[in-house]
RNA sequence: CGGGGCGUAGCGCAGCCUGGUAGCGCACCUGCCUUGGGCGCAGGGGGUCGUGUGUUCAAAUCACACCGCCCCGACCA
């Protein structure tokens, strides 16, 4: 394409509003433009990048037997409240009403589409295992976009769901998404970790998240440099530090100090001159309105991700401070589990075995010490305690990292939660009727991109790695002006077009800094300058990557960029 | 939803405190000049000062309300 031609508005200066770099070099290099909080319009740019990723998609979702639909983005109510969805998105969910006055909402993942279609006409078991996958536009109404495209309210999603008669084939087809992610990730030319993940309101069993590090992200990974384990958080696990202090041996009997207006983890260890890890936390939460205690070591935090998922709760808050006051007759920072009969008390497992430690009294002002669990309480032990930095892998002893990461894929076994309660059923080959086993699979096209650009620039822009950038090389005469220099220039770009290579001349009637300062900025992986050089019948090749440049011979210049794309070397 | 910040030309900003003419840089248009890293010179176009109400002879400027955007937190399949 023509630059001159183009619409490729590049800026000089940064946005005010933008922070994150992949949000700054979107906005300067002309890619996209905002049209309200978190709703982006696509300019050329963007979407040359964009369709070149979901190409990728395609292609390796088409080769683990995926097969590529269209569904609605427009939905009817039903369906969602079938699966009970209509009221858990509560309000992430874009709702509308038709001129009846009937309930719509934007679809915001495809669950319940799918999985009505497949009731309807699924019918044998013959039929199965199926793999169905779309690319299509997404909206949730976010409470707080952010970040350019990293938090959005209207994005392109990849997502797929597969259908299977049991377990063993869901596994099967979860494997065909966790390798077809890889490749596809490996062709974008991402570095990314794979991680464990929580499935959240997805429901289901087993989860990984796909992950870029970044400090632009949201998503905090646990990981072990030396055994290679790695969690969202929400999902980590860890072996704790052992108490900074022995408990005291003995039988005691809690007993009660006086503690007064002292109401932290941090106070009391102050003022008994002991450490966090010899008190005991009691947080009062409430999970779908029904409260409970939860017993933590005084310096560990509770996951409540954890904690919701173990109560299968929909909603997990904290408790209002009125509410503790009706459950305890006192307020929080004096709480404790002796004497607690009327809910349930559910404790971390660290703090099995350990004796003799403090605890609020449940009386304003006061505290308890010598409090021992499973004697004076009993508590259900879990695990619900967040991992923290420094803690032990419990794979190999190794000390724990967090890093925030961009979450860009996520892979979901989901079982048989929308299969059943939407009524999915197909015949075995008994004749008895079998209810499939779903999961289900999505991947962040934007994200793609802007991860790219979050891990691959420089000063002077973006450096995109070539499978996804949108165009491959930039034709740039010094001079267009130059009748010589304008004819190489057209002879050059008709030849990468002839060679089916994604070209743009820079026939702009600008000088030549504007222009390699444009190519740098939206991250043209190879540009060709036709220059002074033209005298001894060479052009000078460069790529963006590695900065360096090389004389070429005019008449080889083609066929060294051809090798060059197809090539490793950037 | 809580806290903070900001809305003046396409972008970046000044002017507001102390009311009276709307300004700067970049970008844009025309001409000349220049052509290997955002040249130079000259001329020029472009504004409901976020919206509304109020105060005032007079409001970008003061007051109130609303709207929008950004950041932090809460939240986040």
């Amino acid at each position: 394409m023509r630059w001159s031609t183009l619409f490729i508005p590049t800026l000089r200066e940064h946005s005010a509003e933008a922070e994150v770099i992949s949000h700054q070099l979107l906005l300067r290099g002309g890619y996209i433009r905002q049209l309200s909080a978190g709703i982006y319009s696509y300019l050329l740019l963007a979407q040359r990048s964009l369709l070149k990723i979901q190409q990728i998609v395609r292609e390796e979702m088409n080769a683990i037997g995926g097969q590529e639909m269209l569904l609605p983005a427009l939905n009817p109510a039903e369906v969602w409240q079938e699966s009970g969805r209509w009221e858990i998105m509560g309000d992430n969910m874009f709702r509308l009403k038709d001129r009846f006055g009937r309930d719509l909402c934007l679809g915001m993942t495809h669950e319940e589409v799918v999985t009505s279609i497949a009731r309807g006409e699924l019918r044998s078991y013959k039929q199965l295992p199926q793999i169905w996958y779309q690319i299509q536009t997404k909206f949730r109404d976010e409470p707080r976009p952010k970040s350019g495209l990293l938090r959005v309210r209207q994005f392109i999603m990849k997502d797929s769901y597969t259908f299977d008669l049991d377990a063993a084939g869901l596994d099967l087809a979860y494997q065909k998404h966790y390798d077809a992610y890889r490749h596809i990730f490996d062709r974008c030319g991402l570095e990314y970790m794979i991680v464990e993940a929580h499935s959240g309101a997805m429901g289901g069993s087993q989860s990984h998240e796909f992950v870029v590090r970044s400090d632009a992200g949201e998503d905090f990974i646990a990981r072990c440099a030396a055994c290679g384990y790695a969690a969202n958080l929400e999902k980590a696990v860890s072996r704790p530090a052992a108490p900074a202090l022995l408990d005291p041996e003995g039988d005691y009997t809690p007993e009660e100090f006086h503690t007064p207006n002292l109401k932290t983890i941090a106070d009391i260890a102050a003022f008994t001159k002991l450490p966090e890890s010899s008190q005991m936390k009691s947080l009062v939460m409430v999970a779908d309105g029904i409260p409970v205690l939860v017993m933590l070591r005084g310096d560990h935090q509770l996951s409540e991700t954890k904690l919701q998922g173990l109560l299968h709760a929909t909603d997990v808050r904290p408790a209002h401070p009125q509410e503790i006051i009706d459950l305890f007759g006192a307020s929080a920072g004096s709480l404790g589990p002796v004497g607690v009969k009327n809910l349930r008390i559910l404790a971390d497992l660290a703090l099995q075995r350990r004796r003799n430690m403090i605890s609020g009294a449940n009386r304003d002002d006061y505290h308890l010490k010598n409090v021992t669990p499973g004697e004076d309480f009993n508590p259900e032990y879990f695990d619900l305690r967040q991992v923290a930095a420094g803690d032990a892998c419990v794979n190999c002893g190794g000390a724990l990292e967090i890093v925030k990461a961009i979450e860009i894929g996520h892979i979901f076994k989901l079982g048989y939660k929308y299969s059943e309660s939407m009524g999915l059923r197909v015949l075995g080959e008994d004749g008895k009727e079998i209810t499939p086993i779903m999961g289900s699979y999505g991947i962040g096209i934007e994200r793609i991109l802007t991860c790219a650009i979050e891990l691959y620039n420089d000063k002077d822009g973006m450096v995109l790695p070539p499978p996804i950038a949108p165009f491959s090389v930039v034709i740039t005469p010094v001079n267009y002006a130059d009748s010589l220099q304008r004819e190489t220039a057209d002879l050059l770009y008709a030849q990468c077009v002839k060679a089916g290579i994604d070209a743009l001349l820079d026939d702009r009637d600008e000088r030549p800094g504007v222009k390699f300062k444009d190519a740098d900025l939206i991250g043209i992986p190879y540009r060709i300058t036709v220059g002074k050089k033209l005298r001894d019948a060479k052009v000078e090749f460069s790529s963006r990557r590695t900065r360096i440049s090389e004389d070429v011979q005019l008449h080889e210049a083609v066929d060294h960029l051809r090798r060059r794309i197809s090539g490793i070397a950037l």
